[in-house]
DNA sequence: ATAAACCCTGTAGTGCAGTACGGAGTCAAG
DNA sequence: CTTGACTCCGTACTGCACTACAGGGTTTAT
């Protein structure tokens, strides 16, 4: 009997994804290399589909691979240093607050445009510009 | 004398981003063509400058340049449809509202993992995957 | 007034993140 | 037991968003 879990084409169905990116992303790093059968036939834990789903969850947040490389390195092994993992894991928090809070005014300006639009108002001019102005780079 | 305003270096400058950038904004429609002088160098005005950072901001948080050319284009010309606008910003917004969710699950897994680490505890494992279930695909 | 620094145009090249393809082996349904 | 769907691998191509030339004209600092 097959040792249960996904072949590639089940997984890449599941998490709605090309079977070609499976292999990229294994180069890459992102999803650990999988038990093989004899065949050499990937089988996939189920669990593979979450991580896919996070992966493109966070890349629809403007993180790179990289980065989603890092944010998934991230686990507390006894091995690598706590402190380290702490300090990293800290960081990103501070720059994802920063994500948010971009895309709060970004909201607060269109909802603006929203009510502007709900009115019977003249000749108003785009808010969008003006209500947001000026992100400080991430880091 | 020069019709006061910005030379292509210096905008690149103030906004940081390359000189090429600019044409290339100007191509696809997110930088409106400047006036130019006699000699052909375009003179922009110091408004571009935020254009230019919103342009910025709104990428890193994961709007392609086709999104950013919508998000720029919605303004109330009174030309165009009052009710058209309303109803693609109100889209908008629930978009980013899930972009901003998503963010905040993804912030909470990390802060919940600085937890873990600020203790002694033994094997914890990385809480970031659990934390995070799903994402919805955004629209 | 002349060199360094800047700007113009068009075209070509880069990096990231896939996506497609060719040729060959494997599996499962009829 | 065959045939169609699936998988393997390596390599090549694609699209987006730049980025870098090349070859020329323009400004400005000395």
């Amino acid at each position: 009997m097959e040792l249960v879990g996904l072949t590639a084409g089940k997984l890449a169905k599941a998490a709605d994804v090309n079977v070609e990116t499976l292999r990229y992303y294994e180069k890459r790093g992102l999803l650990p290399e999988p038990p093989r059968k004899e065949s050499g036939y990937r089988i996939y834990p189920e669990s593979a589909v979450d991580r896919l789903k996070f992966i493109k969850g966070a890349q629809a947040l403007g993180f790179t691979l990289e980065e989603i490389h890092e944010l998934l390195g991230m686990r507390i092994d006894t091995q690598v240093n706590r402190a380290d993992v702490r300090q990293r894991a800290t960081q990103k928090v501070a720059a994802i607050q920063i994500k948010i809070d971009a895309l709060e005014q970004m909201k607060q300006a269109l909802k603006h445009l929203v009510h502007q639009c709900h009115g019977d108002g003249s000749t108003a001019e785009c808010p969008i510009l003006e209500a947001i102005p000026s992100f400080s780079g991430e880091q």
